[in-house]
DNA sequence: ACCTCTTGTCACAGGTTCGTCACAGGGTTA
DNA sequence: TAACCCTGTGACGAACCTGTGACAAGAGGT
């Protein structure tokens, strides 16, 4: 997997770098908006992550352009990099055909959880099929649908913020996900808090029936945040 | 399904085609008149996006003359492009022989339900025969007439904007349509909102005896919208 | 003039969603 | 043991969504 790194600021553009190699990413970088549309065409990236703050002189080369001109020649997954407090930015980011965000200053673990979701998702996901599911362990989910379908035929029908939550577990299936990563994915720029995430999960478990202190599916650990458990 | 798209603006042009090819549509483009039209006898599309604000310089290669000279010829389903707010456009375009029409500026989503619609109309309803029937699930009917055959051998009329409604959602049976799409598809430019919607909803339902407690045909999505199912 | 059908608007009720608070039990540390 | 944090639990209420009944304006036919 090929990671197309874009940012003018050097700092910012090694940080991510390294974190995505670290992933075991192969990663390259560009810093203007030349560069990366000749990077984006020499390197073929399977994922663009781009600074949409990019210094650009005038509306034919700043962020959104280039967003907004790799996307209607190409489908390759685009995150974007955004400083909090910008919420503009991340809706304008969206329409000219970005796939998600991660909001600056970001921790390492949850850029790569994004990273791992949006790879999964356009594998998976191909297209807006509203059939395209997501089943693990006998738990079978419709994201489009909002629906769960459990091991004992009960199918049930979750709510948004259950089924954002219930997405993000389990595209990320097997990692931890940290509390701060989850409120951030769940409630977004519209932030959320630690209680609201507790409250949520609860909810999250009752409708698929797992019961936390055995859990089946969502595991916490303690200090850390959830899990979708994998094959125990 | 092989698309023809034109526009002059190759802007909008780039996103049109960026959009139907990502939903799996072979595409190609055009500008101007002749190109048009030889592109249409070459590539013989199933289906033609239109610009009605094409740059004719006479009444001869403007948008409207292009949708009227192709609809003498052929019965190829034709979309026609507005901007929003020109609605002698859209009444011009339907009478020259276009079969629906998308407003500038549009979300991708719409307009792929719009082509999905067209495309499915026009290969069920071969031709414009006023027999022509949808049929899904023991619910027929029949767009042009405008009435409905329950399965207790019932029929019904329904007026103009309970068959706009149903029409919409049994085309695009199994997606959900966001409040958004169906106000803008049923009630077009000239503007419905939310409220009106539910009571629609509320109409066509009691007239195809669909109990909203229990939805057999027409489903809600708490916060999202409707959709018509399909057998679970 | 009268009636009917259509459709937009309003008020209301019931359910759902979700944020908030208070509390209990378990694990860890001083 | 006591203090503390983390987690799970129960409950409450505000805001929101949806369905419902009712009414009025307008179009169109008789």
């Amino acid at each position: 997997m090929k990671i197309l790194v874009v940012d003018d600021d050097r700092v910012v553009a090694d940080l991510v770098m390294f974190t995505v190699r670290r992933a075991g990413y192969e990663a390259v970088m560009a810093s203007d908006a030349v560069s990366t549309l000749r990077r984006w065409q020499e390197y073929q990236p399977d994922l663009i992550i781009l600074d949409i703050n990019l210094p650009g002189t005038t509306q034919l080369n700043d962020g959104f352009a280039i967003c907004q001109y790799i996307r209607r020649q190409s489908d390759v997954p685009i995150i974007l990099l955004t400083v909090r407090g910008e919420e503009n930015d991340i809706v304008r980011g969206l329409e000219a055909g970005a796939d998600d965000y991660v909001l600056k200053p970001f921790s390492p673990r949850q850029l790569i959880a994004r990273v791992q979701a949006v790879l999964r998702r356009g594998r998976t996901a191909e297209g807006s099929h509203p059939s395209a599911k997501l089943s693990i362990d006998g738990l079978e989910f419709n994201p489009k649908l909002r629906y769960v379908s459990l091991t004992n035929g009960e199918t049930k029908t979750l709510t948004s913020l259950e089924s954002r939550l219930l997405e993000y577990l389990m595209l990320n299936a097997g990692h931890i996900l940290t509390t701060n990563d989850l409120v951030s994915d769940v409630w977004g720029a519209s932030g959320g808090n630690s209680e609201m995430l507790r409250q949520l999960v609860r909810r999250l478990r009752s409708k698929i029936e797992d019961d936390p202190t055995k859990p089946f599916y969502i595991q916490n650990f303690p200090g850390l945040g959830y899990a979708f458990r994998l094959k125990r």
